[in-house]
DNA sequence: TAGACATTTGAATAGCTGTTCATGTGTGCA
DNA sequence: TGCACACATGAACAGCTATTCAAATGTCTA
């Protein structure tokens, strides 16, 4: 059923997730709300780029912002969001487990 | 522990699921293998432009190629890629659910 | 109010990427 | 062997995007 408009709204939640700096913002938040800086600070990356990529999650209803005076706190916008992006987390540990060196499959066919 | 280069990892396979057209590569194919020239059909893309992508999916471990005769069969690569994406479709369908436009939210803070 | 702090915004740019077209490679059939 | 089918590959290009820097906005305190 209607199986188009999901997989345009489903595409567009990978691609954002799948900038490495975008997604280190998205799970610095992810457990509890935390202030731009400190998202900033934690993952090495500037408070402007750090806004920047926050703007699009939040475009996307991925994370929410909060302000509590001076700083805005941000966090992901609902249950639904979390339990994702923790469920694919906890599918990559599993791959890592598995062991594979992932430096580009061997195409033979 | 090590959460980093599990964090690449994971960025790398949402970016590839990132593009509509390779996610739709990917969902044509996951339930069972499926030769080229069908998945180009199925998605009305030009067998070229599959091919292409399928090389990325295949480098990163998503998809799994196998020659019967003249075609190539297509399919996830193993259970756990099946699994994750479904889940993820599931997720999706969830959210259609709740029911948003998902035009642009607003930025309000 | 002046000034510092926290975040946002805009412009500019270098680098990447999806797509197309043309061509190459491999496979089976007459 | 020659031809047609099925797929893969390479080059080329237009369009997008992540990042940086500079400046603006909003917020609290002295």
């Amino acid at each position: 059923m209607r199986g188009e408009p999901n997989i345009t709204i489903l595409a567009e939640t990978f691609r954002l997730l799948g900038d490495p700096t975008r997604l280190k913002v998205m799970c610095a938040c992810l457990e509890k709300p935390m202030p731009v800086a400190e998202i900033a600070r934690s993952i090495d990356a500037s408070p402007s780029l750090v806004s920047h990529h926050l703007r699009l999650l939040r475009a996307a209803r991925l994370v929410r912002g909060e302000r509590r005076n001076r700083q805005v706190f941000y966090g992901a916008d609902d249950d639904h969001v979390r339990r994702m992006l923790t469920d694919m987390l906890a599918h990559a540990d599993e791959v890592d487990v598995s062991g594979d060196d992932h430096g580009e499959a061997a195409p033979r066919i």
